[in-house]
DNA sequence: TAAAAGATCCGCT
DNA sequence: GCGGATCTTTTAA
């Protein structure tokens, strides 16, 4: 379990994006507890002709940290009651990020259900970026967090081949609907929908 | 100062 | 399949 390098980061959104599918988020916490997943599905924002992307307008208290050295992870709060993740890309400046949308359980399932919650099934976990946020204990607290650090990171995975990986248009947005810029694996349960 | 939209999830029908 | 929950951020007047 060694974090990823910021030389891996700091790539073209798009293969970054494509690359992120196989390796594993890790959340170890200071309690010694650690929640870690296998990454699914992606989705890429870019700040260049992107509408749908939190950069697009310029750099702002909130997507501060889209705009800093690749590597580092931005935790957003959406619709009253959700956090999603991303992690920064490419060079300090531009303002560009991959979503993490989908992810496999791998290890701390027990406290997973407990941030879960008791009537949420194990299929339910992971599949969707609010979802996954909430079951690795991951909010606000952790926006701008260092993914080359020890707390949270990304650690490599095997590869899938090309033929495993589906490539297509982004969901939940209104805007730069058509860009095929959402990755995942075919046929994988945690994948949030098709 | 106000209003509306938003990279979603869950329960109910 | 649909709508409610719930609040931060942005944009407009």
């Amino acid at each position: 379990m060694t974090p990823l390098p910021r030389a891996w980061y700091a790539r073209d959104t798009l293969c970054v994006a494509r690359a992120l599918l196989g390796c594993v988020l890790v959340h170890q916490r200071p309690d010694g507890v650690r929640l870690a997943g296998r990454i699914v599905e992606t989705e890429a924002y870019h700040q260049d002709g992107d509408l749908a992307a939190h950069s697009y307008s310029g750099r702002s208290a909130r997507n501060a940290v889209m705009f800093g050295q690749p590597g580092y992870l931005y935790v957003y709060f959406i619709y009253g009651m959700h956090f999603c993740l991303n992690v920064v890309t490419e060079a300090e400046g531009i303002g560009c990020a991959v979503l993490i949308r989908g992810l496999e359980p791998l290890e701390g399932e027990a406290e997973m259900q407990r941030l879960r919650g008791p009537k949420i099934a194990r299929k339910q976990w992971t599949n969707g970026p609010a979802k996954l946020c909430r079951a690795l204990g991951i909010d606000r607290g952790h926006d701008g967090c260092d993914l080359t650090g020890r707390l949270v990171f990304i650690s490599a995975g095997p590869d899938y081949p090309d033929d495993e990986v589906v490539v297509t248009t982004r969901i939940g947005i209104s805007k730069s609907v058509d860009l095929p810029w959402r990755f995942y694996v075919r046929d994988n349960p945690w994948v949030s929908r098709r």
